[in-house]
DNA sequence: ACCTGAACACCGTTCAAGT
DNA sequence: ACCTGAACACCGTTCAAGT
C-alpha cells in the first residue's frame, strides 16, 4: 500500500534529531494534499498521520484535534487568495470574487469548510477583511451600513463558491446522477410549466437540478452573473444611504 | 435442525406484529430531532438506532447509508419552507428568502448540509425551482439569463445561511472566543485602520471576525439588506437584459 | 419484508513511556 | 520538546440468521 522511504527508519525514536521535524504547517499541507487528491471523506488522522510516517498520537501533539486541523487546513487554502489593490472599488471587489473563486478551483474538496470553518486565523485574512472594509468606505458605506454591506459582499462571495463547489452523493454517483435525470424528465409540464420549458438549459447547470457539481460543470456565466448582480445591488444601496442622509 | 431452547430469548425477533414499525420518514424525522437537540457532531446511525430502540443493522436496511439519511434530513427541512403565492416578484422573493431563513432557523445545526447536500429529493423542492423560475420570468428573464438569475438567487439565499448559521469551533469555544477577542484587539490601527476604527461595531457581528454563529448572534439586518441588494441587483440585471434586446 | 445479533475494519483521542 | 506503542470507546457497514 505504502511504500517505505530508503533510507532506513529510526524505529524506536523519541525527540528526533533536527530538532523537530514535523510542525503545524507542515500536517497542514500534507492534509491539504491528501484532500486535494482523494476528498474530505477520505481524510482522518491515523490516514495523515501514516502519510506523514509518525503515529497518530504525534499529530494530535501538534495539532490538537482533528476540526482545529480541518480549520488549519481552510486557513491555508484562503491565504493563497491575493486581494487585489489599486482599483475603482467595484472592479476590487469583482476582482477579489474572482481571484478567490480561483483559489477554491484549485482546491474544490475543502470548499464546504470555507463556508463553515471560517474563521479569523492569520494574517493574511485580515488583510482580506480589511481590504474588503477599505473598498466599501470608497464606496461611501460607514458605520451600520458598512457592516451591512460587509456581510452581504462575503457572504455573497463565499455562498457562492461553497454550493457550486459542494459534494454531491459520494460513491454512486453514477446510479444517482442516472436517477435524477430520470426524474427531471418526468416533470409535469402541466404543474411546473417554467421549468419542464427550460429543463434543457437547466437540467445539470441549475442549483437543485443538478447531479454533478463544479468540478465537473462550472458555472462560470451564473458565477459572473454573481458579481455583476451584488455590484449592482452595492451601488443601488450606497444611493439609498447618499439619499437618506442629505 | 432447530436449536434447543435452553437459551432464553430475552428480546423479541424477526418481522414485527404491525408490518412495519420503522420507514424512512420516521428514521429521517428521529434523526433531525436528534440533530436538533445535539447538533450535527453528535449524530451517528448507532445513536438514532438507539434512540428508536433498533439495532443499527435495521436502520440500514432502511436508508442504505448515513450519507443518504443526512440527504434526507436535510429534504425534511427544506419542506417547511412554503413558498409564498400572488406577489409581485420582487416581494415574492423577499419573502422566500424570510422564511427560508425562518425555517433554517428553527434547525440551524443541519444549516451546513443545505449547501451541501442539496439535491432535488421530493415534489416539494421542484415547487421552489418553480416559484422562483416563475418571479424570474415576470421579472423578464428567459432562457441563459433565466438560468443565471435563478443560480444567483438560490445561491445568494442559501449561501447566507449556510454561513450565518455555521459551526463555530465546537466544544472549547469558550477558550477559542477568548483568544479570537483577543487577537481581534490587537488589531493595528496603522496597517488596518477601516477595521480598527469600526471595530466595535464588527466585532462579533461581521462575517470572518465573530466568534458567535446566528444561533446566537443572528445576522438579522444584513440579511435583510441582502434581500436588497440581492432584488436591487436582479432589477439591473433585467433592465440590461431588456435595453440589450430592443 | 423486516429485524436480530454479531462481526469487521475502521476511527479520534488519551496516556504512559521513551529520548 | 517531541515521539512511540498501545489502549479505549466509539463508528459505518455487512452478513447470516431468524420470523
Amino acid at each position: 500500500m505504502k511504500k517505505t522511504a530508503l533510507a532506513p527508519k529510526p524505529k524506536t525514536a523519541g525527540r528526533p534529531t533536527g530538532g523537530g521535524a514535523l510542525s503545524k504547517r507542515l500536517i497542514a499541507e500534507a492534509a491539504l494534499a491528501h484532500i486535494d487528491e482523494f476528498g474530505l471523506g477520505a481524510f482522518s488522522m491515523r490516514e495523515i498521520a501514516a502519510k506523514l510516517g509518525v503515529y497518530p498520537a504525534t499529530v494530535h501533539w501538534h495539532v490538537s484535534t482533528r476540526e482545529a486541523l480541518l480549520a488549519e487546513v481552510a486557513a491555508t487554502v484562503m491565504a493563497e487568495v491575493t486581494p487585489p489593490t489599486e482599483l475603482l472599488w467595484q472592479e476590487w471587489i469583482a476582482e477579489l470574487f474572482r481571484r478567490c473563486r480561483a483559489t477554491v478551483r484549485r482546491h474544490p474538496n475543502v470548499a464546504q469548510l470555507l463556508g463553515a470553518q471560517l474563521v479569523s486565523n492569520g494574517s493574511l485574512q485580515t488583510e482580506l477583511v480589511e481590504g474588503v472594509l477599505e473598498a466599501l468606505t470608497e464606496a461611501g458605506f460607514e458605520g451600520q451600513s458598512l457592516l451591512e454591506a460587509y456581510n452581504c459582499v462575503i457572504a455573497a462571495m463565499l455562498g457562492f463558491l461553497t454550493m457550486e463547489f459542494s459534494p454531491l452523493p459520494a460513491d454512486n454517483t453514477q446510479a444517482w446522477a442516472e436517477e435524477l435525470r430520470e426524474r427531471v424528465h418526468t416533470i409535469r409540464p402541466l404543474d411546473h410549466p417554467v421549468l419542464a420549458r427550460n429543463l434543457p438549459l437547466l437540467a445539470n447547470n441549475a442549483f437543485i437540478v443538478r447531479w454533478d457539481n463544479g468540478t465537473t460543470v462550472p458555472l462560470d456565466s451564473s458565477f459572473e452573473r454573481h458579481i455583476q448582480i451584488t455590484v449592482d445591488g452595492l451601488e443601488a444601496f450606497a444611493r439609498r444611504v447618499k439619499g437618506s442622509q442629505k
